[in-house]
DNA sequence: AGCCCTTCAATTGTCGACACTTTTAAAATA
DNA sequence: TATTTTAAAAGTGTCGACAATTGAAGGGCT
């Protein structure tokens, strides 16, 4: 569910909620791209007042989803493919990093789980052909543990709690589930294996390809779609 | 004076100028750091209600200058070596891929000011030697330049609008403004050289090499400090 | 004395209302 | 009819007050 940030929250307040439920709301389309976000509506729909909205409004922009003008109001972003080059430029480059410093901080047995999770999501795969769900959910989790065993908190916030929704946003709404399917998972296995190794700079270089692969598999499919 | 986000917005709020006011007084220590913050308090020193105050307190979460737990409150920052080599990890990568992007993407024009603009500095300096405001100044202004010129919004959205603050309230905590001024010149130079002949792999390298011997020079001040 | 529970004050989260701004729509003029 | 001006409607920003939660002080127990 990537709620990682919630999870350590002690008490949940109505803003939390509002939060989750949005981001929820805008990644799967149901708020459409680049409509106008109006307050008093969604306060209604959520049945809270203008104030724990505010508050969700001004995380949702932290993590790029809406944009806000003051005395304007709030948009949600537009999707575009030159974004979507910027973003998949910065993963490339953060979670290049981010591999680098897992393979030196990394404890063994988080290692070891996230090669458990890697074959358990290989066995989910194969029953569940198709289903991109539980692809899409596995690649996550899988980036995700890496970017945690970076150790490096500013990384760790970028990634997770401020880039992430916005890939998901792009995956689902132009549905970028393709057909990299089991080549993904040698490369994930070809990442842990390095970082088992302990092999920073292979593990930085090979996820480096594998985002990469990722953004040019991307280009394609909006060259085709022209 | 580093309000790039706010040059562009046709109104100022409350909560902008309180923003301004309360980041300002983080940074440079007037607030200190790891010290609670106290909604009413702060409300009544700034003659506003607590409404403006939590929409700037929200933002400061977002450029990592205070940290809020839900029901218990906000706490400013509290600085750790640990944190700052973290830090700039992120923008050796981060202005490394700026400096890449800017080779590609910045227009001739831009990268004449740019040029101009180090000689001003170079000059400026020499008049007032040891007045490290300014060579600070001038340090900012020319790594925003490029961070601009990448065009890579992401990008400039999370190293001038979020990191940055983090980088001065260090810098001026800690008293970061160390002898490497004519030597940064020097790098400036080269790296500047480098993109206005559009080798962004060379600018690349430069930048992290010169983002890399600050971070040894504070590894360095820390140790010495023992 | 030390620890746990209760009570109370202080702080945070939320609410409804008001002031100001922007946008929309109508009216007036050319 | 097209354009500008004006007025109303909707929306955002801010305020003060109330509700819910937390942290601390005090009292009771072992």
């Amino acid at each position: 569910m990537l709620a990682s940030q919630l999870l350590l929250r002690p008490s949940v307040t109505a803003s939390d909620r509002l939060l989750l439920a949005i981001q929820e709301a805008i990644v799967e389309g149901e708020i459409p791209a680049g409509s106008k976000i109006s307050e008093p509506e969604l306060a209604r729909r959520f049945a809270v007042s203008r104030a724990p909205l505010r508050e969700a409004l001004a995380r949702l922009e932290r993590c790029h989803l809406i944009e806000r003008i003051p005395n304007a109001g709030a948009r949600v972003v537009t999707l575009t493919p030159e974004k979507l080059i910027s973003l998949y430029q910065l993963r490339e480059e953060l979670e290049g990093l981010a591999c680098r410093l897992a393979a030196q901080y990394m404890a063994d047995d988080e290692i070891q789980e996230l090669q458990a999770l890697l074959d358990e999501h290989l066995r989910t795969q194969r029953v569940r052909e198709g289903e991109s769900y539980y692809q899409e959910a596995g690649d996550l989790d899988f980036h995700y543990r890496i970017i945690l065993g970076s150790k490096n908190p500013y990384l760790i916030n970028i990634l997770c709690d401020e880039l992430y929704f916005l890939v998901r946003m792009y995956r689902v709404q132009l549905g970028m589930n393709g057909p990299r399917v089991s080549r993904a998972f040698d490369e994930h296995k070809a990442i842990i294996h390095a970082i088992a190794n302990r092999d920073g700079e292979l593990a930085d270089l090979l996820m480096r390809r594998h985002i990469g692969a990722s953004r040019q598999n991307i280009a394609l499919q909006l060259q085709q779609t022209r």
